[in-house]
DNA sequence: GTCAGTGCAAACGGTTTGCATGTTT
DNA sequence: AAACATGCAAACCGTTTGCACTGAC
């Protein structure tokens, strides 16, 4: 597993080597990813590719990135029930989504590893860390005292 | 906390104790919250309940679904981006949503709470472990060897 | 009798899909 | 030229809402 974010020449490539064909609206969805090095949701990065290719439409951009995941380029998480954030693959971790702010953070994935042993034993549950993003209260967004 | 699962009887109560109309759908509703004692739709909730009021409707379904989360009788958790799922408060318990059975099983809180404090200490984030389900595999639906 | 609660149908947000057209190879 | 990718609009699922009506109090 590589332990660093993907670059925009890397994901490409990896496009191309898979047979696919590399078409503006991939590139400016890649752009996209890359630009900001956190998690967006589909109409974030919706709205960004449109600032430089105007009708590049929210389907396409769906449809990359269904793409972009299935040769496991990015992950998708969900929080809560609102939008699933997207993400270059890079670093291995997991997610926690704040109920206030309604940002999702990284959550070192040693965190996980206790937890994630400990649950399998006592219950045969096997997490997927990556596909559902905690829930709970940021550092700035802590409820009452 | 009660540590167990609330009757039928105790829910309408505290409806009632807090000025609530007590109403044959909601009655039907808590029945069926009653009956199933697991995680279940809104959409299960409102099959179980149209078998003996067939037209009840799935928006007041989830307006007493909301009603009774208001007033601390039931909980909804979220997995992945799928259908929340309901349950009666009772056992203090955290969830765990299996991505191919879709079944949601219940994880007892004390293997939270080591986690819990690590997250927070680490991260600063304060989970809550009820509002989302973690997702894996279940000890039946485990992928590959 | 009053008002909270309901049924219905329409709207919603996020996402997916069908189809005719455009673009990469 | 052929195959794949795109834009648009319509459909989709789970959920919420507006409104006129009903039924619990």
């Amino acid at each position: 597993m590589s332990q660093r974010t993907l670059t925009a020449n890397e994901v490409l490539a990896a496009l191309r080597e898979e047979g696919r064909r590399i078409t503006q609206p991939k590139r400016a969805v890649v752009a996209a990813l890359v630009a900001v090095d956190s998690h967006q949701t589909a109409e974030m990065i919706t709205a960004a590719v449109q600032q430089h290719a105007p009708d590049v439409s929210p389907s396409t951009v769906y449809r990359i990135l269904e793409e972009l995941e299935e040769y496991g380029l990015v992950e998708h998480t969900h929080a809560g029930h609102s939008a699933a954030v997207y993400h270059l693959v890079g670093r291995e971790h997991g997610h926690a989504t704040c109920e206030q702010c309604h940002v999702t953070f990284e959550v070192p994935s040693e965190l996980f590893d206790r937890f994630s042993r400990d649950l399998r034993l006592a219950t045969g549950f096997t997490l997927d860390r990556h596909h559902v993003s905690l829930s709970g209260f940021c550092e700035d967004c802590q409820p009452l005292g």
